[in-house]
DNA sequence: TAATAAATTCACGAAATTTTCACGGGATTT
DNA sequence: AAATCCCGTGAAAATTTCGTGAATTTATTA
């Protein structure tokens, strides 16, 4: 059991990490929403404790922003009580609240009841294999041979690009406006650095990524 | 992908008409509410990104009158960033929003999340298929009785470019506007070395591309 | 803030591709 | 049939492209 803990102090999520690691669980911690989102971008969770105010970035906002990729079950931990705020945090996309100041039983339970509620329609994960490469895009690893890759950042992000368009010829330019995104304004041969790199990770399975001359590159199995 | 803009503001659906467009994508645009519930009554389109403040009908009004015939995924456009525009936008039928000032990028990934919601239409790719001469232009593929045809880029271009305009006579002035580009000021006859190489690599398939005297080539199965 | 990691730019050189061009043979016209 | 025109071809020259390594800038972490 994994689980997130976004809060802005640090004694809430003290006690909080306490009591899950207590009882078996692993957890890891972000101070605000942004790095709640960054977190959630690189790492799987089982569950995600969401408070609602934090600086850079808050709950709400975090859960919205995390739900375009992800499904992760969220409890929000709310200073205020008012419904408005319990409704709200519905609609955008959280599973169970908890009104602070709450108790670490509590809690528990709601993690538990999330987790449940959660396990009974797990999604397969997205694991590609092709040969000895293996590419697992929700738990976000990548190994070779059995030997787990360590990719970059913009590593992953381009391989997870290339598999999903496996068999399609795909320009630099479109590259760069869907890995690096439209506001991108470099240099077109950034491209080719990061393949460069990749290439150099996937070892023997380089040779999935063909270049083409005079276009760009293609995942071929 | 079929979008309609809908934004009293030019500037603003220029703007992400030349984005969508860029990618791909089809554009339709409404200047007000009434002129976009009629375009939709009139077509059918993948998504709608609807600004709330618009003269004649607004947003909101606007979403609701399309909901009676039509379940097309909705984008609020929102230059107020409350919390009520939003929940209110939630009710009204909307599956999103993006407040202004919004990044294309923002935006295109909206786009790409409701549309995937809505069940992502996977399409066939173009196979051409000539007796034994196979063209896949996404994966960008040629094969020759199943034996793989390794291309030059121009070879690609030009044998796409024939295969697309099958049947049609075409000049070496249009053979070069097209596929080499209108800032290309060479030789006629560079032409007819590529026309060489390609019916090289076509084999016995080269008697597709015919040629006519006097005039330039045709690709005629 | 310093230290570290990652992303980006860029120029070199090898290799692939494109272009030019002239020769020769077949088709077309006179 | 001769003259002319047009295309197929091969080969050399010119150009483009890509992989790479190193330098630089930017972001992240301690």
């Amino acid at each position: 059991m994994k689980v997130l803990i976004v809060d802005d102090e640090e004694m809430i999520r003290d006690v909080l990490r306490e009591y899950i690691e207590f009882e078996g669980g692993e957890t890891d911690e972000a101070q605000d929403g942004m790095e709640a989102v960054k977190k959630c971008r690189e790492n799987r969770y089982d569950v995600i404790l969401m408070d609602i105010m934090m600086p850079k970035l808050d709950g709400f906002s975090a859960v919205k922003e995390i739900r375009k990729f992800s499904d992760t079950p969220v409890i929000m931990l709310s200073a205020r009580s008012e419904e408005y705020d319990k409704l709200f945090g519905f609609e955008i996309g959280s599973d169970d609240y908890v009104t602070k100041p709450f108790s670490p039983k509590e809690v528990m339970a709601r993690i538990h009841a999330v987790i449940k509620r959660a396990g009974g329609e797990k999604k397969p994960r997205d694991i590609y294999e092709f040969e000895g490469l293996k590419i697992d895009m929700v738990g976000r690893n990548v190994t070779v041979d059995g030997e787990r890759a360590e990719l970059t950042p913009k590593e992953y992000e381009l391989l997870f690009y290339f598999v999903e368009n496996a068999g399609v010829a795909l320009t630099r330019e479109r590259l760069l406006n869907q890995v690096w995104g439209y506001d991108f304004y470099g240099d077109d041969r950034t491209v080719d650095t990061h393949v460069k790199m990749l290439r150099g990770n996937l070892k023997e399975y380089r040779k999935f990524i063909v270049t083409l001359r005079g276009l760009g590159y293609k995942f071929e199995v």
